[in-house]
DNA sequence: TTACTATATGAGCAAACAGTAATATAGAAA
DNA sequence: TTTCTATATTACTGTTTGCTCATATAGTAA
């Protein structure tokens, strides 16, 4: 994966939004689902494709996948150029806020599975 | 312009190939088109581009327009990221060279209108 | 074993992209 | 003024991208 690959799979608002979530904290396939409302499908094939990204890791934990950033340091000058540029656009703080929301409640991938529609209540905008 | 937007105008190996030779030093768009042997309307085209790019600057000087890298406090870590990734990639590495032995022959804009074969084939990789 | 569930993937679509060749524009020079 | 020249733009092409819906897979639980 050269560059200009690289910053490719950087390019877009949805795996923007993924990366500024699980630099707080790592998270499950079904949670950044949720948090981000994003379908099923789509959530996974930006997660799929973001594996291409040395900083990005995952592991299995039963049925979950989760999700989370690797510290790299060739990466650390990019990572806070994101952090710095992710403050200042408010779809990535309105972000943040329904993941604090979500994380304060205690709500877990088990409760997202039992009935997600009372979590996406729950975070309603 | 948006962080996706920004990162996307940067997800290109010809746009890279240019930051990567003003970086060095301000160039003129039929320089860069020589040194990275590009068609006139790709070059032209890429450099048009850019100018949604806050650190990207250009200014004309009669018919030939300038190009260069302007300091920029918000994108110094990107910039920083971008010239240690070049370091490792051959096609920057060998533009660079390319670069290099045009600056060190002492040729100019006015070199490549008067014949711009001549220019081509000394530098011939 | 079978049933279930979280994630991954195939097919198809519309939009965005990089590139080319030809032409237009704007400013310099005569 | 007219001519020239560096750059920009238009029209078009083939490729890539993000997304959806439907289906497949792999692993868990019964």
């Amino acid at each position: 994966m050269n560059l200009s690959e690289k910053l490719k799979l950087l390019s877009d608002d949805n795996r923007l939004r993924i990366i500024n979530l699980i630099l707080k904290e790592e998270l499950c396939n079904c949670e950044i689902e949720t948090i981000l409302e994003l379908s099923q499908s789509n959530t996974s094939r930006h997660l799929s494709k973001m594996k291409g990204l040395e900083f990005f890791e995952s592991y299995k934990d039963g049925n979950w996948v989760h999700y989370r950033i690797k510290k790299y340091e060739n990466y650390a000058e990019l990572i806070k150029f994101l952090q710095q540029e992710f403050k200042k656009e408010e779809i990535f703080v309105k972000d943040l806020e329904r993941f604090k929301k979500y994380k304060k409640s205690g709500m877990t991938c088990t409760v997202i599975r039992e009935d997600k529609e009372k979590v996406l209540n729950f975070l309603k905008r």
